[in-house]
DNA sequence: TATGAATGAGTATTCATTCAT
DNA sequence: GATGAATGAATACTCATTCAT
């Protein structure tokens, strides 16, 4: 709705951006936003919530990058395509990627909103429902699908862990040929 | 030799363990230690160094976790355990995972500390070792073992990041349960 | 405008009077004010610059006890209320005069302000172009005006430095005499 | 005696000349001299004396460049050699200049420190005691000795001053001259 | 809607100094 | 003579937040 509240949460992305979670101050982002410190409570009532909007945001993002998959015809492709923007994602928006899964900080800061929880949770299942697809068409063996979204899950937020620990090379192009590489390894173990 | 400088430490890693990385501040870690702050500096020489040794003595731990798992007799046995004791160390240890193997913060704050780094890869090359002593153990197929190393290091961060967001179930036995299952299904890919 | 801001400036000017460079600390500042510590970075982006606007506030001031030497009819009479306006500024702003003239910590802290020595030199060629109309009016014989300049200038500076380090007489009396033999003494080798 | 208290003084002196006043710490003086901080308190019962110890140094020094003047045969020759030592100590030994003629913290901390104003006033009086030599030979006119002394102390003073203040060429080779030229234009009103 | 002024608590760090050894 | 450990007070500065306008 309010212009200004847009464009606050758009310079405490960028902030969280380039400076973390320390960067994240309410002067530091209304200098970026051009408005006064103070301006900032009359769009939100304290810090807190403003974080809670960006993390709320940074899980927008996510879904806005996974759902195009589900314009794919057959459920193996939608399962594929899935995994592909799921990459895309990582490459494209790393710190909100490490705002909705990785930070413990928005883990502790955010406790009370279960709202969040529940983002969290729609996230886990749109795997969920994807694997549920592949396997009543046939292309994932019959397995417990909640946890063959763990296991892929898992796999997709570690695998980013060790990239931005640098422990995986560097270059876009070697790592989204390390990450196919990592996904057919384990879907040796879940393909019918 | 210095008790203190121990107690300090000791007394940071609660702290980081209670409050995060914000609530790692010299005066809270000085309290806790029942010492004023400026006492701190007589074992450290400023916040930097003293994250710094935090951070070595993580994974100090975590090598202290894994190790014991070299004296089993065969490669196949010497790589389970190894899958073991580093979901012990998960389960027990969180916040320790959480320091060397996580936070941005981390990074950020430790990019001057090369031999973090290098401590980065001897965790990382401990799975590469297992790994190929399985491949030539025949247990394990003939594959990339540092390749292989990135797929169980990952599932194995990302699963525990899960786990912290609250997406798994928090019981033990359950969690437990979960990660062999998890294990399992990665291994079909990979066991010769 | 700001009524505050001033304020602040004056009460730092005051603890740099009372204390010395090392009374100059924000809290005392502020304390004086009355105000908490950090109000003064309301009005001023850190320390520097607050000495920085005091150091620029002694120059004006400096400049304000000058001027009316202007109003002269003559140019030798331009150039004696020259010299008496200097001396009252020495008696009655000597912190000031110390601190545009002779403090080290001046320079050292202002290195990077440029128009402070822009504002050094404007105080010296005030001088310069006293005497060089002394000397077209023929007041003084024909020299080197500059260097007159650095006579009349490093006189004027030294007896302060003699003056503040107790080698002359206190009474305010004596010392105004005291100057005007002195600067008599000094005019025989320039006037015509 | 103490060959440890000449090192302390002399690391003090190093430390001033390098970082000013605010770097004369304990602690750094310490560090230099490769001592404990603590150890400093062997030698001086706190800082207070240690600077006074250094101030006196500082005199000491100064009396060592002049009374090599002595030696001279006449009253003029004394007195000139007398200038130009001086110029020596400036250009040499700035910081102690500036320690012992200048500085206001000088003044400010070691008022306590009768003996500290008996050197200055010998300091002082060498050049009465040259002047009045001079009168006496018939080298100056008969004049105030003491009120001649304050003329020249007074420009010398203020012509470093105005040297370290950037106002005048920094090459050694020009001040000495500027200096000389400076020297000739006062005595013109004093020579007999 | 927005601002400027202000605040109290908090940040890391430095200081001179003391004390027990 | 010297040290290591510790301290309390001080340093400049940042923070989220409030209030009056």
């Amino acid at each position: 709705m309010s212009d200004t509240k847009d464009t606050i949460l758009a310079c405490a992305r960028d902030q969280y951006l380039s400076d973390g979670y320390k960067g994240l101050s309410m002067r530091k982002i209304a200098d970026k936003a051009g408005i006064s410190a103070t301006a900032i409570y009359r769009h939100f009532s304290n810090k807190e919530e403003l974080f809670h909007r960006l993390v709320k945001k940074g899980f927008g993002t996510y879904t806005y990058y996974l759902t195009p998959a589900l314009e794919e015809e057959t459920a193996e492709l939608r399962f594929k395509k899935t995994m592909e923007y799921a990459l895309d994602f990582i490459l494209e928006q790393p710190k909100y990627f490490e705002l909705i899964f990785v930070k413990s900080e928005t883990k502790d800061e955010l406790a009370n909103f279960d709202d969040l929880r529940v983002d969290s949770k729609i996230s886990f299942d749109f795997y969920t429902d994807r694997i549920n697809e592949c396997i009543a068409e046939g292309y994932l063996k019959d397995d417990n699908a909640s946890e063959v979204s763990v296991l892929l899950l898992a796999s997709y937020t570690g695998f980013f862990a060790l990239y931005t620990a640098g422990l995986l090379p560097r270059s876009k192009k070697e790592i989204r040929a390390l990450y196919w590489r990592t996904v057919e390894r384990i879907m040796v173990g879940v393909i019918a």
